[in-house]
RNA sequence: GGUCCUGUAGCUCAACUGGAUAGAGCAACUGCCUUCUAAGCAGUAGGUUUCAGGUUCGAGUCCUGACAGGAUCACCA
């Protein structure tokens, strides 16, 4: 950090004495050499040859003499065209390392004094989580975790859809054909329970409709008129009158349902600070309309609707209360916003949801600005793309889904297998391996989601999708469980890498120097992870780290090593890499075993 | 139809925010376990970055227009 930063100054001296000219710091940038040539950072002179008058060559050139005269990093420059390439200093490299060495926490800015709140999650209480709920659950809390890595007060929270019509239906088809069955009497877990009364629901609504069709309805009306639709219908009344014997099942079923995530929750490995239900939300927001009516910012309608003119904003005219004064889906929301503020008083505010609410939550955030809300700023949609079956589209009501509860068990049997192909358990006792096949598993689900860009939409082939090679988690997870067996043998064999002295190293192997370079970046990646909210930069990250490490493990020995400086320096090389890694790892939500 | 997102090797993804000859992994092929864990390392092969224009020293990246896939445009949530 403060050699680029030295580099930097020392070239912005080069442009004020050679040429004359003052540039801004942030105007300057370095990048890092290509392999095919020597050096470590390069400066691109182009942008600037209009105001030093001189070939891209010349311009780089001088430069580089003057850096070499004048900046204690750089020992030797070579120029390409417009490139100028830059090559440390060999103390330099110890100089890199020993500060990042030194250094009691890794991976953790200074705090900005800013809350943010991270909603995810936010399941619907009538089926199971899915593949989908996973993406969701690994990106929100992963996000949390790189905020807090960035300095942030992190609120973890969690908006539970429990009421409306879809979950009606889970509890109409209950009443029809449960016959007084429990999750006990079932074998099932709640909400997986909850999930079959759905998908009932489902199928004797499909099988009403073709009845209907059949005594002469079209389709339309008979999708308005079967009889347990309008039995669901019925029931959200009730229960919007607070029916005590609607109310009573609703809790009962809710009740499975939590149960149910609960268990999931654990093993997908998040967690909330705090809860929200839409049960208890689902009316704020009315008071808002008020004061956007009276800020002006909304206007009523002859039917007495209300309204909120975006077409400035390049949208259209959004409603947001009925004419008969009930609430839409927006209004809650607005209210909810507030509800956090008020709460916590945050500064900012991620909701991770999918891209299909872009448009919705583009009008929410327009309005909570146009009321002036401290916050409003603040408010950031992480919109992440579905994920996508060979087969086509996941549908719930249609039982055409990956369960999360089956597919991370399916990944800890895949995990567990494996191992065992490999021959890696011996040593193990029952509750480590079970402990070691859960890691791996989850490792390699998490990794596989985490790694693409959330706003991109996957393919999951269940087949092929989840890898233990590669750029995979499993491959992360090994590079450290290397590292801390290599750290076992250097306790074994008393070497001091704790404070040790590095002064008299002599010349480093290029794949020391590039694991340096790699290892000097992670707070450059944390920052940038968190401006961008995209845990798929820390998993890149990470993966590039893994990769450099294992080339300086094949590259070079360690233990075999005579001079005990040498030795003391590899071994704290890979401590270095090994706290690394796991800290990275930490902000994707994955754990990393000592020994596989 | 309007708006938004996406399009890079056979497949899954990168590309330091406009920089040099576009990089990894999987799959295929070739080597490397008598040495710190081979879930590894080294190598071969694989590309008109969907297409056509434009901006400039320089474009996968920015602009315009096509084409393809997806989402969204309810007094639903």
């Amino acid at each position: 950090m403060s050699i680029q930063q030295n580099i930097l100054s020392g070239i912005q001296q080069a442009f004020r004495q050679i040429f004359q000219l003052e540039v801004e710091l942030d105007k300057l940038n370095l990048a890092p050499t290509r392999k095919e040539f020597e050096g470590t950072y390069t400066f691109v002179v182009f942008t600037f040859l209009k105001q030093t008058k001189l070939s891209p060559e010349m311009t780089a050139s001088k430069i580089g003499d003057f850096l070499k005269e004048n900046c204690r990093d750089v020992s030797d420059y070579n120029v390409v065209k417009g490139f100028l390439n830059l090559v440390l200093n060999e103390n330099s490299w110890i100089d890199i390392f020993t500060t990042l060495y030194r250094k009691e926490t890794i991976g953790q800015l200074p705090s900005n004094g800013q809350k943010v709140m991270v909603e995810y999650s936010s399941p619907n209480t009538n089926k199971p989580l899915h593949l989908g709920h996973l993406r969701n659950n690994f990106l929100g809390y992963s996000v949390a975790e790189i905020l807090k890595a960035n300095g942030y007060e992190v609120i973890k929270s969690n908006l539970v859809n429990d009421r409306g019509i879809h979950i009606c239906k889970s509890m109409v088809a209950y009443l029809h054909f449960g016959n007084g069955e429990t999750p006990e009497s079932a074998g099932l877990k709640g909400d997986h329970l909850a999930g079959k009364y759905y998908v009932l629901f489902d199928k004797t609504y499909k099988t009403q409709i073709k009845e209907l069709q059949a005594k002469g309805q079209t389709e339309e009306e008979a999708k308005k008129n079967a009889p347990i639709l309008i039995e669901a219908q019925d029931m959200l009344r009730k229960w919007e009158a607070n029916d005590p014997q609607t109310v009573a099942l609703w809790k009962q079923m809710n009740q499975w349902v939590y149960a149910g995530f609960e268990v999931t929750y654990q093993t997908m490995g998040v967690d909330f600070d705090q809860f929200y239900y839409e049960s208890d939300t689902y009316l704020l927001g009315k008071d808002i309309v008020e004061e956007g009516l009276k800020k002006g910012v909304f206007f009523k309608k002859e039917n007495g609707s209300v309204w909120v003119d975006l077409t400035e904003e390049g949208l259209d005219e959004k409603l947001v209360l009925r004419a008969d004064g009930t609430s839409v889906y927006i209004t809650q929301d607005m209210g909810t916003a507030d509800l956090k503020y008020r709460d916590f008083q945050i500064d900012k505010s991620v909701y991770v949801v999918g891209n299909e609410q872009d448009y919705h939550f583009e009008v929410l955030f327009k309005i909570m600005r146009k009321l002036g809300r401290s916050y409003g700023p603040g408010l950031y949609h992480l919109s992440y793309g579905m994920v996508d079956l060979p087969t086509g589209k996941m549908k719930s009501r249609e039982g055409t889904v990956v369960d999360a509860d089956d597919l991370m068990q399916e990944m800890i049997d895949t995990a567990e297998s494996h191992t065992k192909e490999l021959g890696k358990i011996e040593g193990f006792n029952e509750k480590q391996a079970q402990e070691l096949y859960r890691i791996l598993g989850l490792g390699a689900l998490k990794y596989f989601l985490l790694k693409v860009d959330p706003k991109k939409r996957m393919l999951f082939n269940p087949k092929e999708s989840i890898e233990f090679q590669g750029n995979t988690g499993p491959f992360i997870q090994y590079s450290h469980a290397r590292i801390a067996s290599i750290l076992r043998k250097a306790d074994q064999l008393e070497v001091n890498y704790q404070n040790p002295d590095f002064s008299s190293m002599g010349q480093l192997a290029e794949s020391e120097t590039s694991l340096i370079l790699i290892l000097n970046d992670f707070e450059k990646k944390i920052a940038q992870a968190g401006t961008e909210y995209s845990p798929a930069i820390i998993a890149q990250y990470l993966f590039d780290l893994a990769k450099e490490y294992n080339r300086f493990y094949a590259d070079v020995p360690i233990f075999s090593e005579n001079d005990a400086s040498i030795l003391a320096f590899r071994v704290a090389l890979s401590a270095q890499t090994a706290k690394t890694i796991k800290k990275g790892m930490r902000l994707l939500g994955i754990a990393v075993p000592d020994r596989m």
